[in-house]
DNA sequence: TACTTTCTCCTAGACATTCGACATATATAC
DNA sequence: GTATATATGTCGAATGTCTAGGAGAAAGTA
């Protein structure tokens, strides 16, 4: 009965789905499964930060969205990355080595 | 002249300040130095982000807080950590390890 | 046929966290 | 006497995430 802690780490989801549109076009549902299964079922992202999220990153400019046939013949919407979305997504990678990094490092501090 | 990114990532706070106090008692000002010096400036916390922290970790029962004398004879209010806030640090820190793990493997894969 | 699950999109409201700006006071250095 | 560093705090706005809904179409099961 452990409280389970949030799914995501706060502030990495626009990073998670940049880093997933890069590998090549995806829909909304496709890419909720990858996080989930590239992360071994550790990251989970709620369709009611999913969708908000893809929203925003398309009217920042960093997605671009077609509709169109998911595998299975039905519709959904595939994004992928602008030119713009390839630099924000260089920039947050870098970013998020930065601040990983200096958390690892006040986590060794010897005690 | 890039926009600098925020100086946290988001929720860890709770965790870096659990860590910094358990390393001995402090008060606010100097785990506020701390985070900063050991991150070497890369992570900063805002005053108006620690004091409301602290206050919350304290309500939570996992900081205790004592007025006591800074090394400068100024009055300070020093953090020390609670059996309850070992038991949360060590959790919070696990928990840190997967979410991070997983997000590298994310990060990781081949593109 | 009817029922359930899976796939796919979406929004609204509540909640927590963080930031920027502000307010206050003492000690030290110039 | 004025500025800087030390020290604590509050308030409001912005942001992001979650819970809890709603919707429909396809495919599998009874």
């Amino acid at each position: 009965m452990p409280i389970e802690k949030s799914d995501l780490l706060q502030g990495t989801l626009d990073l998670l789905i940049l880093k997933i549109v890069a590998l090549g076009p995806v829909h909304g549902y496709g890419i909720s499964q990858r996080i989930r299964q590239i992360s071994k079922e550790v990251l989970q992202v709620q369709q009611g930060s999913l969708y908000p999220a893809l929203h925003r990153l398309e009217k920042r400019g960093w997605l671009e969205a077609e509709w169109g046939q998911s595998s299975n013949g039905r519709e959904a919407k595939f994004y992928k990355l602008s030119a713009k979305g390839r630099k924000q997504l260089a920039s947050e990678e870098s970013n998020w080595n930065r601040l990983a990094g200096a958390v690892a490092q006040i986590l060794q501090t010897a005690d």
